[in-house]
DNA sequence: GAGACGTGGAC
DNA sequence: TGTCCAAGTCT
């Protein structure tokens, strides 16, 4: 709590915590982060900012001040529950977590929030920061299920507090108990953080594993003819990014990286040139490990007219290195000579 | 408890 | 560049 109270950000909904801009706000602010809810929020209690202007309000145009924002049931729903309120809680926003639970669009999270944000009330919340930091505190490795997250949230508000220390909760979550990269030395309850103690704070919640990454042979050509150098226009694969690249081409499992080359050399020049004494490069590009043999070859006697295949064409080494996106290529490139 | 629902930011 | 994730709710 000492924390928050230094620490905590300014927000409109903050300085002016009433019931109507606190629903609004946490409405906005489901699956979006707060910055992105700013501008909104603004615009939204401008045009809107009070129930009854609301209620009244056409759903098209309640819809248009959410274009953007995403999950457009939200928007729909709130006006939809202003009726409600409208008609049945003589315009008040009712104060139980049943009534507010009934209405549209709000569920658990929002029920709770309202209750002890709006009116002190000490309900807990449970989102995605609260999740997070209760299991990193508590050192658990497997998430539990979604009834111990209520549990212990309800039981750690303290006596007349809610409001706060939900909020606490959340912004630690939001700047510090951060899903990737905590910022663990800046934190206030480091010392009794269970993850923090065993380092499990990065693999809590466990690490994306990633797919295995699929090896992939390469055979590169560098041939260069009077200081330019020979640039391709068909990709060697659909993961190599760029319109121009290096003559290159697919290694089959067992094949031969040699042949492949020179296969490729003869197809291009009609055989004026016989790369050889390749040198090695390693490239990943998501999901692929690349390993690249890249064989030279000086095309000092120009090749026959026409010779150069469609779709291959001479740069200068600057138009190359301008032309070339894939740094795979480029990286062929600097070991040159 | 899955799966849909939007968009933008971070890595 | 591809994923994950964000102050969740509803079906």
């Amino acid at each position: 709590m000492r924390w928050y109270a230094r620490n905590r950000r300014t927000l409109p909904w903050r300085e002016d915590p009433s019931p109507y801009r606190v629903w609004i706000s946490e409405i906005m602010l489901q699956q979006t982060q707060v910055r992105t809810v700013l501008p909104y929020y603004e615009r939204f209690m401008r045009r809107f900012p009070d129930i009854r202007s609301l209620a009244s309000a056409a759903e098209s145009e309640v819809l248009a001040h959410w274009a953007g924002l995403g999950y457009y049931a939200r928007a729909r729903n709130i006006r939809r529950a202003a009726l409600v309120i409208e008609d049945r809680y003589s315009g008040d926003l009712p104060q139980t977590y049943e009534e507010l639970v009934s209405l549209p669009g709000i569920g658990a999270y929002t029920a709770g929030a309202i209750l002890s944000i709006a009116f002190n009330q000490p309900f807990p919340v449970v989102d995605g920061n609260v999740r997070r930091l209760i299991r990193r505190l508590q050192g658990m490795r497997t998430p539990p299920g979604e009834k111990l997250f209520w549990e212990i949230a309800a039981a750690w508000i303290p006596k007349g507090r809610a409001a706060d220390f939900n909020q606490a909760v959340m912004e630690l979550g939001a700047l510090i108990c951060t899903p990737a990269r905590p910022r663990c030395p800046s934190c206030p309850v480091q010392a009794i953080c269970e993850a923090r103690r065993r380092c499990w704070e990065c693999s809590i919640p466990e690490p994306r594993r990633r797919q295995p990454a699929e090896g992939i042979g390469l055979a590169i050509l560098l041939l260069e003819r009077n200081g330019r150098i020979l640039l391709s226009s068909t990709p060697a694969a659909d993961f190599i990014p760029g319109m121009w690249g290096l003559p290159a081409i697919q290694v089959e499992d067992q094949g031969s990286a040699e042949e492949a080359a020179q296969d490729l050399a003869r197809r291009i020049t009609g055989g004026s040139a016989m790369p050889a004494d390749p040198f090695m490069i390693r490239h990943a590009i998501t999901h692929r490990r690349i390993v690249a043999a890249v064989f030279r070859a000086d095309c000092t006697e120009a090749p026959g007219k026409g010779t150069t295949a469609r779709g291959y064409r001479w740069f200068e080494r600057t138009d190359a290195l301008r032309h070339i996106t894939s740094s795979l290529y480029r990286k062929a490139l600097r070991y040159r000579r």
